[in-house]
DNA sequence: ACAAGAATCTGGACACCGCCCACATTGAAG
DNA sequence: CTTCAATGTGGGCGGTGTCCAGATTCTTGT
């Protein structure tokens, strides 16, 4: 048995454990916060001893912050979709929020973990993290640059905006999450501020 | 040695184990966050056995979540106290956010562990934390009833403005203290939506 | 005053965890 | 084909949450 491709299964080599080991994180997050998650239960389900996630990542936080960086591209390619499919600049926005709402609200474990100080510390974003905040932050800014010289947003302060665009739509995500806020509460909620 | 109160130390019987160990979690909680807080840590502060704790709680959740109780009064009480101090209406929102941002940034963990999930679900409070969020909801709830009578805000729903007054608030505590968004964000962003 | 029982605290034990070690197996590079 | 780095294995250590049995103390009924 040879193989050029780094593939595969059965042998004593697994081929490609580092994905595997994040496959079966990302199942169990879908059920169990990150905190209950642990590296052995990670290794059982990828069929390999307790030991060999120590190849592929560091340490447990290391693996739980690769699982944060998927998360996080994901809810950043939940906003690019929803702000490319709407029409109108207070729709894109609208769009934007709502798409980063439904992430939350989808992904609870996911959304909680990309902004757990225990693993993805935005103050030490981590080299595959950084840009995935970079743009997204872009992503909203740009679009508030647009906002603000639409009729009714004329000389608003646009980082001051953004900054309150950004909690709003967060905070919702937050509440939604844990319960203090009913999920149809956050059409008529946005709504109430953007207008 | 007899006493009647219930109070302290030395023999056998702590008298207060319940509190101290409280204590020593909330101290413990300053640095540290919720889910790195082990019970035997918290016994040892408190100078007794792993295994007092469990007379006491049910289980490290159950010492967890009131903590959370101790946070979420406090939190509540920063909220009555700002608005109690300041004058008009739009003024005592603006002071009921800053206070609810200002209370997350001064205790970071503490604020966490009162909306984390793994401990404090707000679909399932405990008999101690209801109340609290309800006296909160109710505090909000009321200013924001006022806030629509006010010029400029007649006929707007005072539930979803609620909604999005709590939400805007909680996010910009939550990406204050992850360090997403910067300390100095939080007034002119509030002011950006409160006006 | 005293005996009985409830409340509280202790040490021991078990399973699980993260992480470190030495060693086995494998694929690739010389 | 040999050598070596990458990847996998099992064993072990200290720490943790929780259950158990037993010791100590407080309280309460008589």
């Amino acid at each position: 048995m040879s193989r050029s491709l780094p593939k595969n299964a059965g042998g004593y080599h697994h081929g490609n454990l580092q994905a595997a080991l994040e496959d079966a994180a990302l199942e169990l997050l879908e059920t169990t916060s990150a905190a209950k998650i642990s590296l052995r239960e990670v290794a059982r389900r990828a069929g390999v001893s307790h030991n060999a996630p120590y190849h592929h990542f560091g340490d447990r936080a290391a693996l739980l912050r690769a699982l944060g960086v998927r998360g996080m591209a994901a809810l950043l390619a939940a906003q690019e979709e929803a702000v490319a499919t709407a029409d109108g600049t207070v729709a894109k926005v609208r769009a934007l929020g709502l798409a980063y709402v439904r992430y939350a609200a989808t992904h609870p474990q996911a959304f909680a973990l990309v902004f757990d100080p225990d693993y993805c510390a935005a103050g030490t974003p981590s080299a595959e993290m950084a840009p995935l905040i970079g743009r997204n932050e872009e992503l909203l800014g740009d679009l508030v640059g647009e906002l603000v010289q639409e009729p009714g947003y004329e000389g608003r302060d646009p980082v001051a905006l953004s900054a309150a665009l950004w909690s709003t739509v967060h905070g919702m995500a937050q509440l939604i999450t844990l319960g203090h806020l009913p999920p149809e509460a956050a059409e008529p909620a946005l709504d109430a501020l953007v207008r």
